[in-house]
DNA sequence: CGCACCTGCTTCG
DNA sequence: CGAAGCAGGTGCG
């Protein structure tokens, strides 16, 4: 019914996972930028080493200021940003974008150890592939914690890059999510019709 | 700080 | 449908 997550898979993007730091978040700069996408207005932040936090559907930095209480936070492009935007957009209709010119994408996340656990595992699911809670639990050692599981996933501050979107239940429901489930039926979609 | 209590993108009976 | 199960957050002493 689902598929192990592995490592090797033709659509893969070059996204690395850097954790944050304690001391890090306390002393973070943000810079962030808001731009329509094929899934609604898209937030793309960053920090000086990575992208912290991608999310729909919202038109202000409530979401962010939350999430990163001690950061400064200004409107403010770089390059990530525009990468994320490009990766976003053809992956609608070439899949991932993972050929010769794909940028390689540092993520920059802040979480407990299981959370960042959960977050890395979510990276090994192939483009198009789908899992469950209860898989995700296995992988990261803790086969009861299907519930907790499900609410680290919804914490992931990163979202479509770190694809907590294909995560669904053992039922084969779509199961919830942070940006409504409406949008998560559509990115799981997306990923179907693709070559 | 320590602890009781509550809430979730679940799962199983 | 209810209970189990567990990490994380909150609030109170």
């Amino acid at each position: 019914m689902h598929h192990t997550p592995s490592a090797s898979t033709n659509f893969a993007l070059p996204l690395q996972l850097h954790r944050m730091t304690a001391d890090e978040f306390r002393q973070l700069e943000i810079a962030y930028t808001i731009t329509e996408s094929p899934f609604g207005p898209m937030l793309i932040a960053t920090s000086g080493k990575g992208i912290c936090y991608l999310s729909f559907g919202e038109n202000g930095t409530e979401g962010l200021h939350q999430r990163y209480p001690f950061a400064r936070i200004q409107p403010k492009e770089n390059s990530w940003h525009r990468d994320v935007k490009k990766i976003v957009e053809q992956s609608v209709f070439f899949g991932e974008n993972s050929g010769p010119d794909a940028p390689a994408l540092p993520l920059h996340v802040f979480g407990t150890d299981f959370q960042f656990n959960v977050w890395q595992q979510l990276l090994l699911i192939p483009y198009g592939k789908q899992t469950c809670y209860k898989a995700i639990a296995a992988n990261v050692g803790r086969p009861k914690a299907v519930r907790a599981t499900g609410t680290a996933i919804g914490n992931n501050p990163v979202a479509l890059l770190i694809p907590c979107h294909r995560v669904v239940t053992s039922a084969g429901k779509t199961g919830g999510y942070r940006w409504g489930i409406a949008l998560k039926t559509r990115l799981i979609e997306a990923e179907k019709n693709v070559v």
